[in-house]
DNA sequence: ACACTCAAATACCTTCGGTATCCGAGTTAA
DNA sequence: TTAACTCGGATACCGAAGGTATTTGAGTGT
């Protein structure tokens, strides 16, 4: 026993985990997957590349690690946006600031079209896993469509799991649009939206 | 004057670059962007990684060409299947049949994705490039949904460049969710469709 | 016939993901 | 207390890939 016993050393690994997930979610943010190294990301963090590769396996693990962060928030930011009171306008003005916040911000959108490209593109078992963080998005938002539709007393014109579907694919494709040319118009999906929710 | 000229000198440049876009459409369709090496394209044309240098500045390069080229199939094909005659209901089946065939072939929806990404984090004259082929991409399609429309004799719930801008999104989007998991319906995009044009 | 051009080949550079090895602080058992 | 051991992190290295510099040799103009 040490006199003034420091960290311990799992807490220490801990504590250089925290380090490098923290700085690579600002540099994958910031330049993507692939320009992103792991040098860098070491280095940014004050570690080297060993530290790396001591608590990730491979930058895919890294990568993962960095976007499951980030979605939990952003899930739980709309479901929050969306579940809360207030008149639909209200509710669709909160979801379209949310939208505007998320679906505009290229380095978010970016950073997950290009990991799940890469994903699909290189291992079935990666791909596989970013398929279901998309089924977990299209079943979340199922549920606040439906949920929607009931509280305004409307009808859908499409199965709620297809409007979902629909809704993701126009976020991510309007994201995507968005960020390759920065001029575009923000509105198209709470327009799409309006036109969908009120027949 | 040689006494049997062969192919001039122009012409077998010509034909080497033929050769050299032919095969890397081959390969970055199927493997990717990132995926696909300038050697193996080199070698798989039959050549070394000297020829494609000494005919496209970069990588960027020669991808772009490929994309233009496929994508100019594309967009014609669209075009004619939309503006054929036969009912509204014809003409839709014809799309969607096109739809099925381009945007369900994930080798052409990755590439485009991934190059768009790509030209978007690494240089802003790319991304300039990829914009403008996106605004071609929604003039075109403004243009198809307009005629559309006043075929038809339907209003249009949004302004066509809109809802031309929500179609590419959604085209694009739907694509990139079935690349990453096959199992994805292919009926969302004309589901959408029949909603906005059949008011 | 002879110098010259230039498409293509070859050799080599740098970067980056990944692996093998090493080091030394921290942990544990005697 | 101490000595063996564990293991997180550092360091050295490998192979692949985009890109560059240089060379080569077949075709071209004078």
């Amino acid at each position: 026993m040490a006199r003034e016993s420091g960290p311990t050393r799992a807490e220490r690994q801990a504590r250089t985990r925290e380090l490098l997930v923290a700085t690579a979610r600002r540099l994958f943010l910031r330049d993507g997957y692939h320009a992103t190294t792991l040098d860098r990301v070491a280095e940014a963090a004050g570690f080297s590349k060993g530290a790396v590769y001591s608590n990730f396996a491979t930058k895919d693990e890294l990568c993962q690690t960095v976007i499951d962060e980030v979605r939990a928030e952003q899930v739980g930011a709309v479901v929050e946006a969306i579940g809360g009171e207030g008149s639909p306008a209200d509710r669709l003005a909160v979801f379209d600031a949310w939208a505007e916040r998320t679906i505009g911000d290229p380095g978010w959108t970016l950073l997950e079209a290009e990991f799940a490209i890469h994903a699909t593109r290189r291992d079935p078992a990666l791909r596989a896993r970013v398929a279901e963080g998309g089924r977990h998005w299209v079943r979340a938002l199922a549920g606040l469509v439906e949920e929607e539709a009931r509280r305004r007393g409307t009808v859908l014109p499409l199965p709620p799991e297809e409007l979902a579907e629909a809704l993701l694919s126009l976020g991510i494709g309007l994201g995507l649009r968005r960020a390759v040319d920065p001029g575009l118009s923000p509105h198209a999906l709470t327009d799409v939206i309006r036109l969908v929710l009120q027949p």
